[in-house]
DNA sequence: TGACTTAATCGTACGCGTACGCTTATATTG
DNA sequence: CAATATAAGCGTACGCGTACGATTAAGTCA
């Protein structure tokens, strides 16, 4: 009963399924960068990558996934942002406000990945698990403003930490959907209403 | 060259048009009641209807100008929640809380039709003009919070009561985006992250 | 009346994600 | 060898939103 002396078709060794994961993965990606987001689909995918449609499937449970490694690249281009915007600045405050001004800075100049990446009505239904599994963000966020952290007087210990973190990032995700989906108000410069949540807090 | 003598079949009046309009909406109103929001398509609504499918294109734009209707009831019921729980409340801050409390509740309750309106990727990107043209939604949260607002002291006026209003908001919609399409991660109550904001800015 | 013009209706077609099930390849078992 | 079992690959089909253009209806004008 052990994997070795099965009936049947093997399966593809891990190696070689996996190399074809990363064509996958490739193939999607080449496709974003040379014709759009919007061309990204599985017909094309297939297509580009020499099989049917349907064969993707056996590899990813559906598009979404497909889509985590060129999401997780927006991060990976969000995060270097921050990091370096970060280091210009002084002082523990400035620099959290820092944090929070180039985060929604970048959403709100790349309106599409947002939409891609947070307005996935596909993502926020299933059990999708981008954030947390796939790309850890929480612990990348966690990294970046966490020395910030102590050297700002939150009250309350480790856990209050987390909440108030959780906050932040809970204003910054909702100033971002607020302007970018309902364009049609007319919000103030979000650096305001930053200064709102850290000047009370801090 | 007026409308009276113009070449051509004339349009058809107004309370003829307006008729074919409300059949529409009602109908898509009805298929959601009874089938449910995903049952709500452009070809079901027109068999519905009797109607081709692309007839249902005179009358609205796209198949989002037709859900407005739909989304509008959300909030209708959404702010009757708001009204009733904050009557219940003593003290401004206590009400304005509640506001929050309650708004967020009726989303994080009801997430598939927060994924409905906001998690929308046509809203966002197109001029839909839902919240502020269609509802007035903008309006209404001003009509119920309001009347707290001149009661706590918010420093510097009424423009900085707008972009005090407006923060609140973001961050309540914000901690409903990050809760529904974040559901991976361990958050905390919400309640915690409305205390932070409001103990710190009251 | 027939030619012309504009409005209303809707049939057809495209590309989408993906459910389902068939075909083919490759192993073990008798 | 044939029978059987499992995996890999993918063809077909469904329902979706909607672009496009043909068809039909209903007026004016010569």
């Amino acid at each position: 009963m052990n994997q070795e002396s099965r009936k049947g078709r093997p399966k593809q060794p891990d190696d070689e399924r996996q190399k074809k994961v990363e064509k996958i993965i490739q193939t999607a990606h080449s496709l974003f960068i040379t014709e759009g987001y919007p061309s990204v689909s599985m017909r094309k995918i297939a297509a580009k990558a020499g099989m049917g449609t349907m064969t993707l499937y056996k590899y990813f449970p559906n598009k979404n996934a497909i889509l985590h490694h060129i999401w997780a690249e927006f991060f990976d281009e969000l995060f270097v942002l921050v990091k370096a915007e970060v280091a210009k600045q002084q002082g523990a405050k400035n620099q959290l406000k820092q944090v929070c001004m180039t985060y929604l800075h970048y959403w709100v100049e790349h309106k599409d990945r947002f939409r891609i990446v947070f307005l996935n009505e596909d993502r926020a239904s299933s059990d999708d698990e981008f954030f947390i599994n796939h790309a850890n963000i929480a612990a990348e966020i966690l990294d970046v403003v966490g020395p910030l952290m102590e050297d700002l007087s939150i009250p309350g210990g480790q856990s209050s930490l987390m909440v108030y973190l959780e906050s932040l990032m809970c204003f910054v995700h909702g100033i971002a959907l607020n302007v970018i989906t309902i364009s049609e108000y007319p919000w103030n410069e979000y650096e305001k209403y930053i200064d709102i949540f850290l000047d009370s807090t801090l």
